[in-house]
DNA sequence: TCTGGGGTCCTAGGACCC
DNA sequence: TCTGGGGTCCTAGGACCC
């Protein structure tokens, strides 16, 4: 039932964990909005995760850009103020703003912790004229949050992301297909959904600088160049976009990777280091019941040369022991013994858990279970680290790396919206 | 003390099968 | 004999997003 009049709008934080850490700070007594200030929050530098995680608005002249190190972000601008993340309090801001939206529309979809798309078809019955309902939105979320956001209201998902990006912070825009020439033509072609560092350098070389020459260029010849993902761009160029919102997308694979204090320099250490990405995988696999068909290992060294190994498993598993072991054969085959300063466990091909196959080659399953049942069980009610593995002691290593743990799993963007 | 961590999707090449 | 050809599965790597 493709409706064909839709309204969509897409609601995107402004600068997110930099507001959501302005708000939490001013709201427990500090005086300085960090909004109004050059700051960014960015990783622990001692730790190695010294990066731009965001960035407040009066950063723009000194071109700071999310994901540099703060090493580089301090040359361009020494008084940069830099202040820690702080992943729950991010969470909970970004469940205050969907409990907000959820008023608005039975339809919405959680693109990612600070962007929304709301379905508004039919909703001006009870909330009226679609712009006049985007700044009530919007006005709400600022006088009960404390932090603003930007609506973009279009027909299509595309068109109402590329809208909430056009000026910030605290504007609603429309992107109607009849305004596409006018508002999203004449922007740089990166500034396209989809187009990124390494399609924004081949377009260059062709000549192509702004979204309106993708727009209007042939699309056999983008297809030519960059395959199906030659025509999607394309499409998106010319505001062709009909993916539904909705809400309900399966979760397609759980990783941990994590950046280590220091280099590993020795198998057993590694081994070590898996197991600790591990149990916070195979943690979370069971939090959804699910059982995972193939599991990644993926190492990055001090060059920062990077490889990945995965296997098909013979029967999908949610073991903690289990995937550990085919974590530690797949690194066993790929390191060649260089520091690792990276490490990451992926599981994907994700089964539903129902029923679990008994295997000939796991007469111990029912065991394995009820073993990690029963270390989820005291974890949940006592906390992560209630119980750990005393391989973990004076080891330097968190018994349990990376993964915020959430009630639900919400599916991530994809290429598709 | 320069360089995170969570995802999704696509492609290419090799193995294998008929 | 100068090397079919189509299909599927598997793996590694790259591109993109926030």
């Amino acid at each position: 039932m493709e409706a064909k009049n839709r309204i969509i709008f897409h609601i995107d934080v402004n600068s997110a964990y930099l507001s959501w850490e302005a708000v939490y700070r001013l709201q427990h007594g500090d005086t300085l909005d960090l909004r109004t200030i050059p700051s960014v929050v960015g990783g622990d530098v001692t730790a190695r995760r010294g990066i731009v995680l965001a960035k407040s608005i009066p950063t723009k002249p000194y071109k700071i850009k999310t994901g540099e190190s703060l090493y580089s972000a301090k040359l361009k601008c020494p008084e940069l103020v830099v202040v820690p993340p702080r992943y729950h309090l991010y969470m909970q801001c970004s469940k205050a703003l969907i409990s907000i939206l959820e008023e608005y529309s039975p339809s919405i979809q959680q693109f990612s912790i600070d962007e929304v798309f709301l379905d508004f078809t039919n909703m001006e019955v009870h909330w009226g004229d679609f712009v006049n309902a985007a700044h009530k939105i919007k006005e709400r979320v600022k006088k009960e949050l404390g932090f603003t956001v930007n609506i973009g209201i279009s027909s299509n998902k595309l068109l109402a992301k590329m809208a909430s990006d056009l000026q910030k912070p605290d504007k609603v825009h429309t992107l109607f297909p009849h305004e596409i020439q006018d508002k999203m033509w004449p922007l740089p072609v990166e500034e396209l959904f989809m187009v990124g560092r390494s399609t924004t350098f081949k377009l260059h070389k062709k000549g192509i600088f702004t979204i309106g020459d993708l727009a209007t260029t042939d699309p056999n010849l983008l297809m030519q160049w960059f395959k199906s993902h030659g025509r999607l761009i394309w499409e998106f160029a010319n505001g062709i976009e009909n993916s539904p919102v909705r809400q309900d997308f399966p979760v397609k694979g759980i990783g941990n990777s994590s950046t280590l204090p220091f280099d590993i320099e020795d198998r057993k250490t590694g081994h070590r280091a898996l197991l600790s990405l591990t149990e916070t995988v195979a943690m979370r696999l069971r939090n959804i019941r699910k059982s995972a068909g193939v599991l990644s290992v993926f190492i990055k060294d001090r060059d920062f040369e990077s490889c990945s190994h995965q296997r098909k498993l013979n029967v999908p598993t949610h073991s903690t022991n289990i995937l550990y072991r085919i974590a530690c054969q797949l690194f066993d085959e790929i390191w060649q013994g260089h520091p690792l300063r990276h490490l990451g466990v992926r599981a994907s091909e994700l089964y539903s858990d129902d029923f679990y196959q008994l295997s000939f080659f796991e007469p111990d399953i029912e065991r394995q279970n009820a073993l990690d049942t029963a270390v989820d069980e005291i974890r949940t009610q006592y906390g992560w680290n209630s119980i750990m593995r005393s391989c973990f002691l004076h080891s330097g290593l968190n018994p349990m790396m990376g993964g915020v743990i959430q009630e639900e799993e919400y599916p991530m963007m994809s290429s598709l919206l």
